[in-house]
DNA sequence: CCCTGATTCGC
DNA sequence: GCGAATCAGG
């Protein structure tokens, strides 16, 4: 792959969006994230605070750089040898496979352990449509009337900082939180750093996990 | 460990 | 100019 001016232009948007060189190097496809960190350097737009610009949207480090001390070279001679090990894919994991989409509960996911007390329960997934005669344009979203209005806020938040990432792109600690009609090309994945042990971010764990208090009394 | 961007340097 | 390898940090 080369450096054709739509990529190029693509690199610039996305990077001015303050996307991560890894999620820009997916996106472009056939380069990884060195490369478009290389390209970002050699357009001389490394640092994302362009001059009368927005400050960026995203908490990017400061590269504040220090006068640095002229301290000693580095007399680094210990090679750091990586030690391989083995991903033998113990538990018997639910995959997520290229099942319809449009009914099957993303909670069931990997969701086997620690469900820890009785204290809280799976939501409804926001994935599952409801089952509607088709024709009208409502979207099921989780209905907001059983989701504390906070955790709402909070995911609405985020979700502008998500991965957007596909269903290919799920790895063991993204957020696969699906946002958008899996029928519709705008259907992504959350893809935000799972919270431990679950299979949503900190957001969207805070929506799929209803304490049983507030789940109780919803009437209808 | 996972992820970020920054730099170097052979090609 | 390019980008893998490496460095440095959260």
């Amino acid at each position: 792959m080369s450096w054709t001016d739509e990529r190029v232009e693509l690199l610039k948007k996305m990077w001015a969006e303050g996307q991560s060189a890894s999620q820009i190097a997916k996106e472009l496809g056939g380069v990884t994230r060195n490369a478009v960190i290389g390209k970002v350097h050699r357009l001389g737009l490394s640092n994302r605070t362009g001059p009368g610009g927005a400050p960026g949207p995203v908490p990017a480090q400061a590269p504040a750089a220090p006068p640095a001390a002229p301290a000693a070279p580095p007399a680094k001679e210990a090679k750091i040898i990586k030690e391989t090990k083995g991903r033998p894919a113990p538990q018997p994991e639910a995959e997520l496979e290229d099942d319809a989409p449009t009914k099957r509960a993303p909670v069931d996911i990997d969701m086997d352990e620690d469900m820890d007390e009785a204290e809280t329960r799976p939501v409804p997934s926001p994935a599952r449509k409801a089952i509607v005669p088709a024709g009208q344009p409502l979207p099921p979203q989780p209905s907001a009337n059983e989701i504390s209005p906070e955790a709402l806020a909070k995911v609405s938040e985020i979700e502008k900082k998500a991965k957007r990432l596909t269903l290919m792109e799920l790895t063991e600690r993204t957020c696969k939180w699906p946002v958008g009609d899996p029928a519709t090309p705008d259907f992504w994945f959350c893809g935000l750093p799972v919270q431990q042990g679950k299979p949503y971010c900190e957001a969207h764990v805070g929506v799929a996990f209803q304490p049983m208090s507030s789940r109780r009394d919803r009437r209808r």
